[in-house]
Order: structure tokens, then C-alpha cells, then sequence
DNA sequence: AGCACA
């Protein structure tokens, strides 16, 4: 940059070339826990304070509060005291017999009463599935997709207990058409779970 | 790992 600076590049006007780096991103990067998700844990804070003040470019936007830092360094103590090895867990308050079931099957998945079958042959049809499905107790219907790849499909129970049921005894069963391992179900993703 | 229709 200082090799090129003060350089004539136009000799009828007399330009000269002028220099300067780049003033940084005005806009400058979040901070974790200024967004609207707040960082609960606040051990690795201590150590990281040291390039709030440095890069600051003098632009307007000024949409941090300065004193936001003194209070969270005023806090740092108290909030450290907090022990979550002593907080109660509110699942076992109401240990519902059921639920417990549900949740030991499939965790990570919200029960419902639709279950997601994948890993089917290509040769699988809806008849196929149905057949076999339809032994079961509260079975509704069945919807085979096949979304340019491999079919998926989809089964519908009256309740989610039935939904269970079909899916603990199917899982990693062959299908007759099968060319490939035991089909795959889960719980159907739903919309309408909690956050 | 792949989740549609109403």
C-alpha cells in the first residue's frame, strides 16, 4: 500500500493515487448474549474480555449500552453460584406411566400417532405396506411417497399408544419386496411440537 | 439419513 501511495496515475490531470486501508465492518459482530438468545453459562466470560474496546471504529451505531459490561462483571459472582446439580428436575414431579414408555422408545422424537417409515425397497407398494399394517389395531391409512429416491411412507393410527405398538414390533422388519435392511420408522415430524 | 398430505 505505501509502495503505491502518492503514485501519479494520471499526468494530464495531475491525479494522484491516495491510499488508506479499508475502515472495518461497521456493523459490528454480535457478541454472544446481546442477540435473543441469552447464554446462560457464564464461566468462559471471565477469561475473554479483552477485545471490547480495541476495534472500535468510531461509527454511530451505537446500539450496545456501555455499561452493559461493569453489570455483567458485577453479576459474574453471583451467577456463578448458581449449582445446576440442585435443581429439581420437573419431569420426575409427575411420572406419568406412559409417557415415560413413549419417551424411552424413540427419544429425541415427539410421539404422535403418524409414524415415518423409510428404508424401503424400491419395489415396496402402498398394497404391500398395508397388509401388513392393517393387522394392527387403529390403523388408519397409509401414504407411500417416493420423492424422486426411495418411497417413504407414512401410516396413520387412531392413537399414538397403536402408533407405538406398530412401531416397536415393524422396526427393522423385512418386507417380502425388500432388497435392502429391515425398514426404518419413526415418529412422523409433526408441526405442532414444543419448543 | 430420507418426513407428505390436509
Amino acid at each position: 500500500m505505501h509502495a503505491l501511495n502518492g503514485v501519479k496515475f494520471d499526468p494530464q490531470a495531475g491525479s494522484v493515487l491516495h491510499i488508506e486501508l479499508a475502515r472495518s465492518n461497521s456493523r459490528r459482530k454480535r457478541k454472544p448474549g446481546s442477540g435473543p438468545y441469552v447464554v446462560i453459562d457464564n464461566r468462559i466470560k471471565a477469561s475473554a474480555n479483552t477485545q471490547e474496546t480495541s476495534s472500535d471504529d468510531g461509527d454511530s451505531d451505537t446500539e450496545e449500552p456501555s455499561g452493559a459490561e461493569d453489570a455483567d462483571a458485577s453479576n459474574k459472582d453471583e451467577l456463578k453460584t448458581v449449582k445446576s446439580d440442585t435443581v429439581q428436575d420437573p419431569e420426575n414431579s409427575v411420572p406419568a406411566a406412559n409417557e415415560q414408555l413413549e419417551r424411552t422408545i424413540d427419544e429425541g422424537a415427539q410421539a404422535c400417532s403418524t409414524l415415518f417409515i423409510a428404508n424401503l425397497g424400491p419395489n415396496c407398494t402402498e398394497y404391500e405396506l398395508k397388509q401388513v399394517l392393517s393387522k394392527y389395531p387403529g390403523f388408519n391409512m397409509l401414504k407411500i411417497r417416493a420423492k424422486g429416491g426411495m418411497p417413504v411412507a407414512f401410516a396413520d393410527f387412531e392413537q399414538v399408544e397403536q402408533a407405538t405398538k406398530v412401531m416397536t414390533d415393524l422396526q427393522s422388519s423385512l418386507l417380502p419386496s425388500s432388497d435392502r435392511g429391515g425398514m426404518h420408522i419413526e415418529y412422523a415430524r409433526s408441526k405442532m411440537r414444543k419448543p
